[in-house]
DNA sequence: TAATGATTTAAACAAATGATTAAAAAAAAT
DNA sequence: ATTTTTTTTAATCATTTGTTTAAATCATTA
């Protein structure tokens, strides 16, 4: 790839890299997260991003190459945050819930297309690497978290619970509204800002909720 | 449509209708709530209902017919059932609640990936028929639940809330745990019976946490 | 300025895919 | 038994779609 040296020199001299590669990525990424691979069309992509159709290929490859980048890039936010979190210890449950809560729905405000996104990737993952890899950090982190809940079990201080319902509990409540905002704003007659707010009210009460879900 | 003069005689004669164009449904419907529209190939659907390719569009005359009637279908039965039990006026917001929860989660055990078609509906459903019109029925009898809650918030029983949070969380419980059911077998080790059991249990609980979120 | 390399384009190719056709086989009606 | 209708098939068509090629333009450097 002959053209990185170029790239290199431009991002040495700090020009704002605002390049066409650039372009195709958030065009495609776009398409993509909002309607899945198959039926995004490689001469969508180029219209969207106002360049030629070769040259997606010419940057990358092919169009799988390029999905395969973008979901890589999405997921690796994603499952970043949630291991990093899960994972600390100088955190007890109740804050790592919180934080969770305000850390994603800040996330997804921001990028509303990844919640649907991430979800049909989890789903239709059979062998796929997000799932995969007994020992990598999320599995890790997970324990923390899930070993935290069964502490406060087994210290009485919640309910007995299985602690896959509270981690499809935290999710659901922080990911869910986001997959039917279509549906909320048309039947509930809610507009883009009062949707926002909601969100940002959850940030608030998602943690409130699950408490009282927990505690007896 | 000649056909149906000898698919009614079947009918009258009562045979077992296992017809050809059950078949196609049937495949299709698999492979559709699976995989999508685009990325189901109609060499696909005919492959699997073991037919000719010609016959799928002899019975539908196209794919996009196909997908239309199977997706008409999966709709009905999920709106009829929200609509049927919102609406009554003789069943309080917790009673509702708890009826809700053991239907859909009956049903969604049963089949399996018509939660994720039915999000995937509603999140790509812009000027879509399931969103729209303004004075059918699942709208009314929403607006009979949102009132019941309404009024348990005027009476002081409950906390005030935004009734679209209660309807976030309501479904949201119930339907999240379905998508993300990969993510948790493989994470949380968790296997198949295991996981009908803890959506057994959900049919419980979810009425129960929604009660202690809601109380004060 | 000339030359070299990077970027972009228009055009074309090949495979995949949705749909059709014409004819054969099976079933039903007469 | 014969005719008619329904069902099924193999082969083919036409379009879409991912990818490639060869050439043109632009930018950089010697």
């Amino acid at each position: 790839m002959q053209f990185q040296n170029n790239k290199l020199a431009r991002k040495l001299n700090n020009e704002k890299d605002y390049s066409t590669e650039q372009k195709i990525k958030e065009a495609a990424r776009t398409l993509f997260t909002q309607k899945g691979f198959a039926e995004t069309k490689t001469r969508e992509i180029a219209e969207k991003s106002g360049i030629n159709l070769a040259l997606m290929n010419y940057y990358f490859r092919s169009k799988q190459k390029l999905y395969d980048i973008i979901m890589e890039e999405n997921m690796a936010s994603f499952k970043q945050g949630i291991s990093d979190l899960f994972g600390r210890t100088d955190l007890d449950a109740y804050q790592k819930i919180e934080r969770l809560a305000n850390y994603y729905i800040d996330e997804f405000i921001a990028h509303r297309d990844l919640p649907m996104f991430i979800v049909s990737t989890i789903y239709s993952s059979t062998e796929m690497d997000f799932v995969n890899n007994e020992q990598d950090m999320i599995s890790k982190s997970r324990k923390v978290f899930v070993n935290q809940i069964k502490d406060l079990i087994a210290q009485k201080k919640i309910k007995p619970i299985h602690p896959a319902h509270v981690i499809s509990n935290l999710i659901g409540l922080i990911i869910f509204p986001f997959m039917i905002g279509p549906l909320l704003k048309k039947r509930a007659q809610i507009n883009e800002k009062e949707f926002v707010e909601l969100m940002m009210e959850r940030r608030q009460l998602i943690p409130v909720w699950i408490k009282s879900m927990l505690e007896k």
